[in-house]
DNA sequence: GCTTTACGTAAAGTTTACTTTACTTTATAC
DNA sequence: GTATAAAGTAAAGTAAACTTTACGTAAAGC
């Protein structure tokens, strides 16, 4: 899943570490999370969506699995 | 996390069987997502949304933690 | 050239979302 | 009264989100 939180972070002028303690993870989660190492958990995505002040669609793009059924 | 599944779900006249099946996820996922044994992932989220036309913030309900820190 | 700041990687460990199986309950319908 | 459908519980197992620690790199400032 495609997201938008480096952007968003930089828009803030935030470092990640920063931005880690704001949101009470750890910094290794804003690092992978911006990489795109994993997705977040809904929570995660509530405050981050909460923080930058726009909506959890804005912030995450969902593509449909190509699910291999 | 307080979510409105049960009821969407029953708007749109589905089982917990057929909409889990329809979300590609078990039986048990939904039954306990409605009973709010836990958070869905961001993923099941999604999903939820687009089958049920609307946002994610529609469908649930942020409440910040009670940080004990 | 050393120090500090910001970003990055790797890997092992914990927590939690989700699966699977198996069995229970309640209601409806023949 | 038993068969079937829909909802529920419990518990053990797997997968993925997130933590922790420790170390690497590049740029900026002195």
């Amino acid at each position: 899943m495609k997201n938008y939180v480096r952007d968003k972070r930089m828009a803030f002028g935030m470092t990640q570490d920063e931005l880690s303690e704001k949101l009470d993870v750890s910094r290794q989660t804003i690092i992978s999370l911006e990489k795109g190492k994993y997705n977040p958990s809904i929570n995660l995505a509530f405050k981050l969506s909460r923080l930058f002040t726009c909506t959890i669609e804005d912030l995450f793009i969902y593509e449909e699995e190509d699910k291999d059924v």
